[in-house]
RNA sequence: GCUCGAGUGGCGGAAUUGGUAGACGCGCUGGAUUCAAAAUCCAGUUCUUUCGGGAGUGUGGGUUCGAUUCCCACCUCGAGUACCA
């Protein structure tokens, strides 16, 4: 008897919606089967489903993190239903600050750390369905991974930026250029500082010579460069790693500091960057962002020459006006968007770090002037943030000559101009600037004005009062006065004017400014890509040879910086690049060593090498390929094969966080714009569509703990947060009487208290934002003797608030018990349901249990045999089950517009109509459900799955085809007209939908509802839209 | 400060080109089932009301027969950015 019980126990229970026997099995097929694994040849159609690859942390996945693999793998199965070939890859960006952190402080070396955490994700990854090609995984700390990095780096090294062509081209072709011209002629990107030579002195170079110069045209190249140092973090971060003036990993402070750093000439592609926009689909904010951070301005540069000093001294009892030709030794050129303001300089103002300030301060300014150098170095970036608004500076002492009116310009130096922006020099207009004005007023220095208003102020006879509280900084409104040739002009006209004028004087040209700057390319790391440079005898930096790449990471003893303060590859035994001929290896210094002093060999030049770089690159070096590289990604000969990137081209749906608009998205534009002039890549922009999800914030829950004084000792009550409400609002209609609330006891015997909100593990919270007061009690054992006034005795109402997931707020929920409870298809669906894809918000699993019991509806639909043993019915559906065809194809074509706009959550919504709708028709028709389980499949696919072989098939859901939708079904012969009286529906009236406007107009008015709305009122107007809506007014 | 985005029940959120505001779900209330609980099912749930209705999408104005939707001004919140000449 006992056996048969059980026997019956198992049955029902299969027959029941089993989730995790489900996922499990359907995890396992897809799997064994490679169901999803994409080919590089296929007569389909392409498509390529990107996500942003993870970071591997220790902490694994929070229920935040999937929510763009979601979506992205619900579009990447549609699609496959769609009858794409669809590429949906994923890897891990396994280099990184984190797991070197870790290394440092347990010695465990960060390759194992991250294996271990790339277990834990892959695991988290795999028991949620997606549908990943698994096949082309790649990690960026895979050695047969960064080799391609390396190689590109290599690529980048051996290019140099044709203004003249817009496109980056081989540094042979340069050196070819310089042998024949110099470099005079040709239109570069180059550094600031690079000097004009002919071709006769370039070819009586030194080939050191020859390298450094040649370092100035590289697209990577190394420099001396102004970086953002992080003491704390032991190395160099990039504009994008710093937020408010400290790192963003951590929050340590930043300073600047001068080092040889190599680094990426991105501003040669600042205007394309900026154009490419234009052509792809990216979020607004997004493309903003870049936008900004690009900076475009227009306007000039402009060239003041430095008075001489001698000369300047003898004329200071003259008027400011020296007719002189001088001997002018030193110019400053300044960046200014707005030459038509030039008659209004009253003086300039030079960073304080600028390479002139010490050539032209003269001896009696010159200790002021140290001075002020000294304390501005001093103040960190984060200081001079906090107080924008106190004005420093100080006199060179030195003058430079107005370009038109030939007037003496004192020249200051102040801290509100920045080194590392235009030229670190500005020609100051307090008139129209506001910076420039506070300076001016600070300093009292002459405010001259230039602007005369088109439409004075009332009140301002004088249109200088205008200049009373503040700069004009207005591009309209004035005519230009005392401004010379440009008097009478307005600010457009006179922009022209002024550069046309500076150009005849050869002082000055239209110029276009980017704020943009290259990207610093080396980290004083251990786990990142090593770069394939060594130093040869002349310190020069050379490449490896391609065919010796990957050059892998060395080990080493400890990841620390060395004692000489060397990045912490400065610790490993072998790091000496030894080459002969052929024949290359990684070796000791004192291996390398004894090689070179092999005088014979070495002399015969065919041992190469040398020290190899100590840096690594940064973060951003491996992402910002990898998309190109999945198409195919074992290739071990090229980076990619022609065939595998002319198939696929480009990425056609890329998700993931806004967090990476100015770092990741930015940097791989830029190489993705180099790979095309390449010609390695057929889209100079890598992804077509893109798009941020938002964040799931967490729902944290607080109990509320009230502190009240007892005989002078604190004394502690936990109260429900209701009673809490209503004792404190007791006017608000609330579940309690002020009265009989026994908080108010309370108060009564022990006087006023002090609220406190305490951080409740979400965990243990129940759907009604109750917690059992014993399980509160178990967590916090500190409490287990507190006092607890609650309106159910045993549980204890909390409040909720929405904060950041995070484990200090105990409200972080981990999908691994989600999927436990209620199984992968739901926490998918749950995902989807919560809102629209691109806003933030905020998670709470109480409501799970919608799309849960949504899943149970689904499955009885076609369990509704005896026992609910699976059944479908194979009769084509009766006349009855029109309207189970009408349901079937509403959905289809709802759920269709829905994943071609990316609005998953209103899908949601309309799968459960659905299933509410053929439930309440008891629809068990193959010809309804076996369409509705694929429709199901990508958002639900286990489940899905699981139907359709009972439905008896032998194949994967996933190569089914999408339904096809039918008008058809939809037609209606009649309609429910909203009937309005002046805009507000009244009641509504069944009419046919072949009815004439005239037909609708006089039933509705014959109508007794209309006539008791109208009240005898005669209408003035009846609007009518057939199909749609009836409006009385009047 | 500047740039961008968003404000709809107790909560998450729906609402085609302007055309029945609050779909769907959570929570809540009542009921069925159960020894009981869970689960499940049914009904109700914007506010207000004299049960006829009336008001209502951050605030104020405008366009329109009709506005959550379009325009103007303002308020609040969020994100990014910050002396960029």
């Amino acid at each position: 008897m006992a056996k048969i019980w059980l026997d019956l126990c198992i049955s029902i229970e299969r027959m029941n919606y089993n989730f995790n026997e489900i996922e499990a099995k359907w995890q396992k097929y897809w799997a064994e089967n490679q169901t999803f694994k994409a080919e590089n040849v296929s007569d389909k159609e392409k498509f390529y489903v990107l996500d942003m690859f993870p970071y591997p942390s220790g902490a694994g996945l929070h229920v935040g993190h999937p929510l763009g693999y979601i979506a992205s793998d619900i579009y990447a199965r549609y699609k496959r239903h769609k009858g794409f070939n669809v590429l949906h890859p994923q890897g891990y960006d396994s280099f990184g600050l984190p797991a070197e952190q870790y290394a440092i402080q347990t010695g465990q070396h960060p390759a194992i750390t991250t294996e271990t955490n790339i277990k834990t994700y892959r695991r988290q990854l795999d028991q949620l369905g997606f549908s990943f090609d698994w096949s082309r995984e790649v990690r960026t700390s895979d050695p047969s991974y960064y080799k391609w990095t390396q190689w590109i780096f290599i690529q980048l090294f051996n290019s140099w930026y044709n203004t003249d062509t817009d496109k980056a081209e081989d540094i042979e072709s340069l050196i070819q250029i310089f042998e024949k011209e110099g470099n005079t002629t040709v239109n570069a990107i180059c550094d600031d500082d690079t000097p004009d030579f002919t071709a006769e002195s370039w070819n009586a170079f030194s080939s050191k010579e020859k390298q450094a110069l040649l370092l100035k045209y590289r697209l990577t190249y190394l420099a001396d460069t102004e970086v953002n140092w992080c003491p704390a973090l032991g190395t160099v971060l990039a504009n994008d790693e710093i937020v408010n003036g400290v790192s963003e990993r951590g929050g340590h402070p930043v300073i600047r500091k001068k080092m040889t750093q190599w680094s990426m000439r991105i501003t040669a592609y600042a205007q394309r960057l900026l154009d490419g926009l234009d052509k792809i689909d990216w979020p607004q904010p997004l493309k903003d962002s870049q936008t900004n951070w690009i900076g475009r301005s227009e306007g000039a540069s402009v060239t003041f020459k430095v008075l001489n000093n001698t000369v300047t001294e003898r004329s200071r009892s003259d008027e400011n006006v020296i007719s002189t030709p001088l001997n002018h030794p030193y110019e400053i050129e300044v960046f200014t968007t707005r030459p038509d303001t030039i008659f209004g300089v009253s003086f300039m103002t030079l960073a304080p770090e600028h390479e002139l300030v010490s050539k032209i301060t003269t001896p009696e300014q010159k200790d002021v002037v140290e001075a002020y150098i000294e304390a501005t170095a001093k103040r960190s970036e984060r200081d001079r943030m906090a107080d924008v608004k106190t004005i420093t500076g100080a006199f060179t002492g030195a003058y430079a000559e107005h370009p038109f009116t030939k007037e003496r310009v004192p020249i200051w130096i102040g801290d509100y101009v920045l080194a590392g922006y235009g030229t670190g020099a500005v020609m100051s207009v307090p008139c129209g600037d506001q910076r420039d004005y506070d300076f001016a007023k600070h300093f009292g220095i002459d405010i001259p004005n230039i602007f005369s208003p088109l439409t004075p102020e009332e009140g301002t006879e004088d249109a200088d009062a205008l200049l009373e509280n503040g700069a004009y900084a207005e591009k309209s409104g004035f005519v230009l006065k005392n401004s010379g040739f440009l008097n009478g002009l307005g600010y457009k006209e006179a922009t022209k004017k002024a550069i046309a004028e500076l150009e005849k004087i050869g002082q000055g040209k239209g110029k276009v400014n980017y704020r943009l700057r290259d990207a610093v390319f080396s980290r004083q790391r251990y786990w990142g890509e090593p770069f394939p440079v060594y130093y040869d005898a002349d310190g020069m930096p050379q490449m490896l040879d391609e065919k010796f790449l990957p050059l892998e990471l060395p080990e080493v003893d400890k990841y620390l910086p060395t004692e000489t303060g060397e990045p912490p590859l400065g610790n490993a035994k072998k790091w000496h690049w030894l080459q002969y001929g052929d024949e290359g290896k990684v070796v000791s210094r004192e291996e390398f060593e004894k090689a070179i002093s092999d005088t014979e060999r070495s002399r015969s030049g065919k041992i190469k090498g040398g020290a190899l770089e100590l840096n690594t690159m940064p973060g951003w070096a491996g992402s910002s390929q990898y998309f190109n590289r999945y198409m195919d990604p074992h290739n071990d000969e090229e980076i990619f094969s022609q065939e595998a990137i002319n198939y696929w081209q480009d990425v056609d749906l890329y998700i993931g966080g806004s967090e990476h608009a100015t770092g990741h998205l930015l940097y791989s534009r830029f190489w993705q714009k180099f790979m095309f002039d390449k010609g390695l890549v057929p889209k100079d922009e890598f992804a077509k569509k893109l798009i941020n999800q938002g964040m799931i914030t967490g729902t944290s829950a607080f109990a509320i703990r009230l502190q009240f004084i007892k005989n002078n000792y604190p004394f502690f009550v936990f109260v429900d947060s209701d009673m809490f409400d209503s004792f404190e609002n007791p006017s608000k209609d609330s579940k309690y009487d002020y009265d009989d609330n026994p908080l108010f006891n309370f108060v009564e015997q022990y006087g006023s208290f002090d609220v406190q909100k305490l951080h409740v593990d979400v965990s243990l919270v129940d759907s009604s934002d109750e917690i059992d007061i014993s399980k509160y009690k178990q967590w916090r054992e500190e409490y287990s003797n507190s006092v607890f006034i609650t309106k159910n005795s045993g549980s204890l109402k909390l409040t909720r608030e929405i904060e950041k997931m995070s484990k200090s707020k105990y409200n972080v929920v981990n999908p691994d018990a989600i999927c436990e409870e209620y199984g992968a298809d739901s926490l998918r669906l749950y995902e989807m349901f919560l809102g629209p894809l691109e806003q933030s918000k905020p998670w709470n699993t109480a409501g799970i249990t919608g799309v849960h019991s949504f899943l149970k509806k689904l499955w009885r639909l076609y369990h509704s045999g005896p026992n609910a043993e699976f059944y479908v019915s194979d009769t084509p559906p009766s006349e009855g089950s029109g309207e189970a065809f009408k349901t079937l194809h509403k959905t289809i074509k709802k759920v269709e517009e829905d994943i071609e706009n990316f609005s998953f959550n209103t899908s949601v919504s309309t799968f459960m109509i659905c299933v509410n709708e053929l439930s309440a028709q008891k629809c068990n028709s193959r010809a309804i459900l076996e369409p509705l389980a694929i429709l199901v499949s990508p958002y639900a696919p286990h489940i899905a799955e699981e139907l359709w072989e009972q439905l008896g098939h032998t194949e994967s859901i996933s190569k089914a085809p999408f339904p096809k939708f039918e008008e058809k079904y939809l037609v209606e012969s009649s309609k429910e007209y909203p009937i309005s009286f002046n805009g507000k529906m009244r009641f509504t009236l069944e009419l046919p939908m072949d009815m004439t406007k005239e037909e609708i107009e006089a039933t509705v008015m014959a109508h007794e509802k209309t006539q008791q709305q109208l009240q005898g009122r005669k209408p003035k107007q009846v609007i009518v839209v057939p199909g749609r809506i009836v409006n009385i007014v009047g």
